[in-house]
Parts: structure tokens; C-alpha cells; sequence
DNA sequence: CAATCGGAGTCAGCTGTGGACAA
DNA sequence: CTTGTCCACAGCTGACTCCGATT
């Protein structure tokens, strides 16, 4: 579309989400820091079933046969929980994935590929339909039969385990490579001379020989590399010292690490190429969320109107969603509450529901029945009180919980000293699906070590598990990126422990992204060329790949892959369907619909009129609602053909691609002047028109209308003060209006008399009131200085000048005249003022102006992911802005490659 | 000292790849 | 043998929330 970029209605909603701002959240469970450290050391028992009770089905659970299933075995929680979870608990809700996935032949495409031309394609009945009936008993179930759906999954479940095994069996058998237990393995794997390596290098290190092996392997590892200035910095001794040093001592690090080798990963042409990710790799595993805390006997759910006492199961379960009372857009959401509440009941189940104060059973049945407030309250106090604590104690607690967590913090990676991302496992919960998703508001179970696999080198110690567990395995896979890994038991998603964004590994791969989009330029005329020409092919699948390119070149929409029933409803571009497009000729298009996190997409665009004329043939009948328009497409089949232009050539490179070239064009011809506020501002233009085209949207603040207005008030405040200035400069030197025309000294008509009351109200107002809070305070010191106080007569004094004030103001009014104030009066000394004051008010408008454009982007998210960070350096030498206004702290060490590889006229 | 704001952290959402297997 | 499909796994993306510095 050639002219379409300035042609954007920009209609764009915010179709989603609520305004519930109330940003006042209660601390999650994990938060809820315990005295202790916040993380679980070796050695602390976690209150987790004994390891025997937990994996009885472990064996089976060797290696990745059927992640889906596994999670089922695997992740069943500790003993409390076991039978939960296998007998009727829905956790195989995977199983109906599967059916699904047995049942629903792909209406497959291969046959309709030969014929083509815009003959109407058998629909694809959306298989839908079947797949509910058949699979999705356990979803819909109602209370009345959901015994009967639990037997029969009991019964598929127990088929489901047979066939399991004997698919474990043969695959034992053929592959070899996995051993057949996972029971012995872990500790088996790992040769107890390893482990015993570590205590001999510390002492190299000559520092304490602490045993809780903390980070010293790793610090210490790192300092026979470079003897010469590192000798000061991990060996801080004192355990005291060492958290309040840490700051500093990360600082120096990597400083040290800078100076020292310089190491360019981005200029090392070893870097970058092969699978292998790592030759040695030590790091100390996760840290646990704390263990749960019952709460104090005095707080309890409230079910029809009695207090019940829960089994501390069952009432962390109640405290995830007593705990949350404040998000109404979950509370609200009755999925939500169906989800949890299901889920509640099966651990109520478990643990015999609730005891009234006498000691009778309480049944729990009804949600609506049930009274979290008390339990919120409890939170709410503990947060109130948390946040009062004097700052000492807060640090003091901040800085145990470092100390604790230091030994995670970094890993060695190829001897080199690296950070790690999220080495917290994630805390349990309540499932927090966005949008429509079904399964949001399910219980999100705590994660065991026996569900955890470590990645790790083969010489390395493996870190201890906490006592009384054992890790689920232990790897030494060179190709992942990643040190530990569990599967979460809501979707059977993975979950990984990987660097933070400021490593190598993370930065290399950051490099390599962008440095595919700039390949992209090579390619794109070609490729552009060619979907236009197969807009027209005769074959059905290349015009709707050639279409559906068009569409994701243009307007940077994502690929759009297949999603199952059980996650939200949410499309990309060749998962569009019916309803999502709209043509309205001659040649516009509408979008409407919600794409990635439930986010609305809405667009209308003007498109190239074959295209135009495609997607109506796409959308002939008996095509209607909820048919897909790509019938004929695949990500992958797209993928595919994208890489046949250039290899790892894929949909999202395109995204990339589109904004970092946008940002570069628009950088480029920018002659950015001023000051430095308004280069910034200018980026920021930029880096908007990004956003919008990545349709990065966000909630506008509840308080935005009233933030612009006080700013607009601040401006308006600054022009009368020009205004009266400027009188100001009449009175000194009346003849001076000839000079520089009556106009110069007119007031800016917006600021009519009744503004100009109410603002000389306004500030005299507030001058009062500044006036008495500094009596008051005065006062209060005094107070406490022991000294007499001041009287209230003092303050009617002080007062007095604002009197003056409103007395002057009263006089210029009646007037028209304002008299010159300050001392040594004269028209430059005014003039300079003038100079200043509009100084102000062009860097307010500025920023006013900023914000009111931001209110609905996100800046964020494409200039973390799509921007070029080399284009911001270039920018920032170009127009001499020091990077730190665009780049915070972590950004500039996250694009540190970036920082240091690029001159001022590199280009995109 | 409270309110505000940007930064950092969290965790759900989505894309992409390679191997097994089926057609 | 080729091609398509499914699945497990890996890793990037992105909104939201929390937190701490600032004013």
C-alpha cells in the first residue's frame, strides 16, 4: 500500500480492559515474606509430601515420552493432594487435548491444493463442533454430572496409563538414549567425586571455607582467570558486610569484567553459529516460594455467615483468592470464580471441608456463600504494617532476603560470570489467564523439586535439593540456554530458568534477531514482487500465502498459529476467521479483532485492490462466522516459504523488520534541534509511530485526564506570569509599547478575566496555605526542640503579605496595570525573565504533549523488542542526547552490544 | 510524608523448530 | 521416498503489577 502509512484512521479501541486501577494490591502469598530468607534453603523442609509418597509414577515419567500426560503424573502435588489429583481432579484435561487431536482429522488441505482458481473451497467445517462432544465432558460439566464424567475419566484415564506404558516401553527399548528410571538417575548421574571438586577450588581461593556453599564456587571460579584486580571482590568475608556491599560489589564486577578482557561477543566470529550453547555451565539452582503460613486463628472464611476453620490446605487455596479481593477484573470475571471455585472444592474434598467453632463439619458448596473479606482484611493490615515499618528494619529485611538469594543471582557460563533471569519458581496461586481464557481463575499448584530438572555442566556440582527431595533429573544438554525447567500443571506449559536479558546469551541472540531483520532489506523488493504477483496465481493455497504475506507486511500482524479450545480466543493473521474482516469497498479493510493477551486489534487500512478482491473470494460463501479465511494456510506452510527467500526467514521477522525500518526512516530524515527535551521528544515521536504500528496499546490511566490538566493549568499559570511581566516592563518604560507593538503586550485571549480571577484566587490560595504548613511545621520543631511556640498572632502576620498579594491582584485587575516588582527594575532584566519563563512553558508543552500521546501506547515493548537498539545509539551521538534518556540502566546493560559496536553513521 | 512515576520483575501468550510418525 | 501433521520443547514477546526513588 503505498499510501496507506499516512492514511490510518487510528481508530484503535481499547476494547478490553477494565479501568480497575486500584492499584492497591495485597502482597501474593510469595511476598508474604517470612523472617526467613524467602527462599528455601537445602535444608529447610518445605511442606511437601515425603518423596516416596510423590512419585510413585516417576518411572514412567522418563525423559519427555508425552508431556502432555506427564504433567498429569508428574506434577500431582505432595501426598496431601495425591488423591486429588489422580482420581478426579481434571488435570487431564490434556486428555481431551489429545482425543481431540486423534479425533479431528485436520480437514487437510492436500487435496484442494491441485485445484485452484477461486472456486469456492469445500469450508473447512471447523472441527470444533466434534471435538466439544467428544473431548470436552470434563470442561462442561456441570455440578449434576460430574460424577458420572469423573468415572469415565477415571476409565480413560486408566486406558490412557496402560497405553502410556507400552508406548514408554517401546520407546525404551528402541531408543536407548533415555535411561529407562528416572528414579536413579539423578543421583546416580552425578559421580560423588564431582561434587567433592568443588571444596578444593575454594580453598585455592584461600576465603573462609563456609559450607553453605553458597556463591563462592562460582565467584571464586571466576578469579584464577583474572588474578590481577579481582583479588578484592568476591572475597568479602564478613557475612555482615557482604549484603550491604553487594551493591557495589556487582557494580565492580562488572566493571572488572569490562576492563579486563572487553570480551566483544558480537566481533567474535566464533559466536553465533552452532547449536552449542555452553562448554561449562555452574549454577546453584532455584529458590522456592516460602512455604505456606497459615493465618492466625482469629482470621477465617466466613461460609454462611459462620467462620470455619480449614485444613491449611485448603486454606492457602482460600487465601489465593482472599488475597486478590481488591482485582475486580478477576473477582468479577465469572470464569474465574467457577474455575477456583471448582478447584477450591476438590481440596475441600480432600481435607473434609471446614469445623465451626465447635467443632461440626461445615460443609462448603456454594461460592456465593463464601465470605473472603475477613481473610483480605488480614492481608491488607499485614501489607499496612509491612509498609510502615521503620526504613532501617526494611532494609534490613531487603538485605537478607539479597544475601539469601545471592548464591542464585549468577551462574558461571563458560567461566564467565552471568546473571540470571527468574531464578524464582513461580509461587502458587490462582491462574491468572487473560481475556476469555477457560481456565483461568485454577488453582496453580506449588512446584516440587521432584518436578525440576536442572541443566547443568557434567563437571559441575549439582546444587543440593531441599532436604528430603530430590531433583526430578539432572541434565547436561550444551544446546539449551536454560538451567532449570518444571512443567505448571494448568496448561502443561513449560517453564524456564534462563539468563537475564543482559547476558551474552541473551544479547547474542538479541544481535542475531536483528541482524536477520537487516538481512530481510536484501530480500524484501523480491519478495515483495513476488506475493503481488501471486496475489493473482491461480492456485487457491499460493494466493491466500501471497495474501496473507501482504497483510503481515503491511500491517505488522502476527503469523497466527492454530490454538486449541482450551486456551483464549485469540487470532493472528492466517487464524483470521470469518467475522474478523470486514471489506467495505472500494478498498477498505477492517480488522477487528483480538490478537495476542486478549488485546484488540482495530484497523482500518486501504489495501491493494487485489487484495481486496482476495479476501472477498476468501469469505464467499458457504464461508461464514467462525470460518477461517486462510483455509488453505499454515504458519508453517508460510514459514516454509518464507525461508526458501532466505534462510530463517519467518512471519515475525517481518515485524521486526517493519520497525526498525519505520524507526530508521523516521530517524533518519529527522534534524532533530533544540533542546535536549525536545530531540527526546522527537525519538519519542518515533518510537510512537512504532508502537502504534506493533499496536502496542495500553489501559489510559484512571488519573491521565487530571494529570494533562494540571499540567495544561501549570502552562496557563507561566503565560499570565509572561503576561504580567511583560506589563511589568510598561511600567518601567511605558514608551517601550511603541517599540515593540500593542500585540506583544496583549493578554493571550484564553486567559479571560474569569481565569484570571480564579488563578489569582488559586495562587493566593495556595501561597496561604504554603504560608501555614511552614508555620506549622516551624512550630512542631520548635516542639520538639523543647522551645516555647510560636503564636497564632506570628501567623496571622505572615499572612499578611498574602493579603498584600491579593490586594495587588485586586488593584491590576481594576487597573489594567501591573507594577513593576523586584528590585533594579528594568526592560532586560524583564526581557531575560520572559526568555526563561517561555523557556518553561515550551518544555511543559513538550512534555504535555508527550504524555497526552502516550496515554494509550506503550513506548516500552517495541523499544525493548523491535527497535534496532543501534539506531537509538546512532541517534543519541547524532543529536548529542546522552543515551540515559532513552535507555534505562538495565536497557543500556541489555543493549550493551549495541552501545559499543555502532558509530554515528551506521545505518539500519 | 503522600502521591506520582518510571523501572524492574512477573508470568501468561505466542512463534518457531526438529523429530517421530502417518499417509 | 516425499510430504504433511503432531508434539515436545525452547525461547521470545508483552501487559500488568509491584516497588522504590523522587518530589
Amino acid at each position: 500500500m503505498s499510501s496507506s502509512d499516512d492514511d490510518q484512521p487510528l481508530v484503535r479501541t481499547n476494547g478490553v480492559k477494565s479501568q480497575d486501577r486500584i492499584t492497591k494490591n495485597v502482597d501474593r502469598a510469595m511476598d508474604k515474606q517470612t523472617p526467613s530468607n524467602g527462599h528455601i534453603e537445602p535444608g529447610v523442609s518445605i511442606r511437601m509430601g515425603p518423596v516416596e509418597d510423590m512419585d510413585v509414577d516417576v518411572p514412567l515419567t522418563n525423559g519427555n515420552v508425552n508431556g502432555k500426560r506427564k504433567s498429569r503424573v508428574s506434577l500431582t502435588n505432595g501426598k496431601s493432594y495425591k488423591e486429588a489429583s489422580s482420581s478426579e481432579e481434571d488435570d487431564d484435561k490434556p486428555l481431551s487435548k489429545r482425543r481431540r487431536t486423534f479425533q479431528k482429522p485436520k480437514p487437510s488441505m492436500k487435496d484442494s491444493d491441485s485445484e485452484l482458481s477461486d472456486v469456492p473451497l469445500k469450508t473447512r467445517k471447523p472441527p470444533k463442533a466434534s471435538a466439544a462432544q467428544i473431548g470436552e465432558e470434563s470442561d462442561s460439566d456441570t455440578p449434576l454430572n460430574t460424577r458420572l464424567v469423573k468415572e469415565k475419566q477415571a476409565i480413560e484415564r486408566a486406558a490412557e496409563k496402560t497405553a502410556k506404558a507400552i508406548r514408554n516401553k517401546e520407546k525404551a527399548a528402541g531408543s536407548s538414549k533415555r535411561k529407562p528410571k528416572a528414579e536413579s538417575e539423578s543421583d546416580e548421574d552425578v559421580p560423588l567425586a564431582k561434587k567433592k571438586k568443588q571444596p578444593v577450588k575454594r580453598a585455592t581461593n584461600g576465603v573462609k571455607k563456609n559450607e553453605s556453599d553458597s556463591d563462592i564456587p562460582l565467584s571464586t571460579k571466576k578469579m584464577p582467570a583474572k588474578k590481577p584486580k579481582v583479588k578484592s571482590e568476591p572475597s568479602t568475608p564478613a557475612k555482615n558486610a557482604k549484603a550491604k556491599a553487594r551493591q557495589e560489589e556487582t557494580e565492580q564486577d562488572i566493571e572488572a569484567e569490562e576492563d579486563e578482557e572487553e570480551y566483544r561477543w558480537w566481533e567474535d566470529p566464533s559466536k553465533g553459529d552452532g547449536t552449542k550453547k555452553w562448554t561449562t555451565l555452574e549454577h546453584n539452582g532455584v529458590v522456592f516460594p516460602p512455604p505456606y503460613e497459615p493465618l492466625p486463628k482469629h482470621v477465617k472464611l466466613v461460609y454462611d455467615g459462620i467462620p470455619v476453620t480449614l485444613h491449611p490446605d485448603a486454606e492457602e487455596v482460600a487465601t489465593f483468592y482472599g488475597s486478590m479481593l481488591n482485582s475486580t477484573h478477576n473477582v468479577e470475571n465469572p470464569t474465574f470464580n467457577e474455575n477456583f471455585f471448582k478447584d477450591f472444592t476438590t481440596y475441600l474434598d480432600k481435607t473434609g471441608h471446614g469445623k465451626d467453632k465447635n467443632g461440626n463439619t461445615i460443609k462448603i458448596k456454594k461460592f456465593e456463600k463464601c465470605d473472603f473479606k475477613p481473610i483480605f482484611e488480614w492481608f491488607d493490615s499485614e501489607r499496612a504494617k509491612k509498609k510502615a515499618l521503620p526504613a532501617a528494619e526494611k532494609k534490613a529485611i531487603k538485605a537478607a532476603k539479597d544475601e539469601a538469594e545471592a548464591p542464585y543471582m549468577y551462574c558461571m557460563w563458560d567461566g564467565r560470570k552471568q546473571k540470571v533471569g527468574n531464578f524464582r519458581v513461580e509461587p502458587p496461586g490462582l491462574f491468572r489467564g487473560r481475556g476469555e481464557h477457560p481456565k483461568t481463575g485454577r488453582v496453580k499448584k506449588r512446584v516440587m523439586p521432584e518436578q525440576i530438572t536442572l541443566n547443568i555442566g557434567k563437571e559441575a556440582k549439582v546444587p543440593e535439593p531441599p532436604a528430603g527431595h530430590r531433583w526430578k533429573e539432572i541434565k547436561h544438554d550444551q544446546e539449551g540456554t536454560w538451567l532449570a525447567m518444571w512443567q505448571e500443571n494448568i496448561n502443561g506449559a513449560y517453564k524456564y530458568v534462563m539468563l537475564a536479558a543482559n547476558s551474552d546469551i541473551k544479547g547474542q541472540s538479541d544481535f542475531k534477531k536483528f541482524e536477520k531483520a537487516r538481512e530481510l532489506k536484501q530480500h524484501i523488493d523480491r519478495i515483495r514482487k513476488d506475493y503481488r504477483k501471486d496475489l493473482k496465481s491461480e492456485k487457491m493455497a499460493d494466493r491466500q500465502r501471497a495474501t496473507a504475506i501482504y497483510l503481515i507486511d503491511q500491517f505488522a500482524l502476527r503469523a497466527g498459529n492454530e490454538k486449541g479450545e482450551d486456551e483464549a480466543d485469540t487470532v493472528g493473521c492466517c487464524s483470521l476467521k470469518y467475522q474478523h474482516v470486514t471489506l467495505k469497498p472500494p478498498n477498505y479493510v477492517i480488522f477487528d479483532f483480538l490478537g495476542k493477551d486478549s488485546i484488540r486489534f482495530y484497523d482500518e487500512v486501504q489495501v491493494d485492490s487485489q487484495v481486496f478482491k482476495n479476501l472477498k473470494i476468501f469469505k464467499k460463501p458457504p464461508k461464514t462466522e467462525g470460518d477461517d479465511i486462510f483455509d488453505r494456510l499454515t504458519t508453517s506452510a508460510l514459514n516454509k516459504h518464507l525461508n526458501s527467500y532466505m534462510p530463517g526467514l519467518t512471519a515475525k521477522v517481518f515485524r521486526t523488520y517493519n520497525a526498525s525500518w519505520t524507526m530508521a526512516r523516521l530517524l533518519k530524515d529527522m534534524k532533530s534541534t533544540g533542546t535536549i527535551p525536545e530531540k527526546v521528544k522527537d525519538y519519542n515521536d518515533a518510537n510512537r509511530e512504532v508502537a502504534i504500528l506493533c499496536n502496542h496499546k495500553r489501559t489510559v490511566a484512571a488519573s491521565h485526564a487530571n494529570s494533562i490538566e494540571k499540567m495544561q493549568e501549570k502552562i496557563n499559570g507561566l503565560r499570565y506570569q509572561v503576561w504580567r511581566t511583560k506589563q511589568m516592563m510598561l511600567d518601567v518604560d511605558p514608551k517601550i509599547k511603541k517599540k515593540k507593538g500593542a500585540e506583544y503586550f496583549e493578554r493571550p485571549e484564553d486567559l479571560d478575566d474569569e481565569w484570571v480571577k480564579q488563578h489569582q484566587e488559586a495562587l493566593v490560595e495556595e501561597q496561604r496555605q504554603k504560608i501555614t504548613k511552614k508555620f506549622e511545621k516551624d512550630n512542631e520543631k520548635l516542639k520538639i526542640e523543647g522551645q516555647k511556640q510560636m503564636k497564632e498572632k506570628e501567623l496571622k502576620e505572615r499572612l499578611e503579605a498574602i493579603d498584600e498579594l491579593a490586594k495587588k491582584f485586586k488593584k491590576e485587575n481594576k487597573t489594567g496595570k501591573v507594577e513593576a516588582e523586584g528590585k533594579g527594575p528594568s526592560v532586560e532584566k524583564y526581557e531575560a525573565n520572559i526568555d526563561k519563563l517561555n523557556q518553561r512553558i515550551e518544555t511543559m508543552k513538550v512534555q504535555m504533549e508527550d504524555k497526552e500521546g502516550n496515554k494509550e501506547v506503550a513506548l516500552g515493548t517495541s523499544k525493548i523488542n523491535y527497535i534496532d537498539p543501534r539506531l537509538t545509539v546512532v541517534f543519541s551521538k547524532k543529536f548529542n542526547v546522552p543515551i540515559e534518556r532513552f535507555f534505562s540502566k538495565t536497557l543500556r546493560e541489555k543493549f550493551d552490544w549495541a552501545i559499543k559496536s555502532v558509530e554515528e553513521d551506521w545505518e539500519f
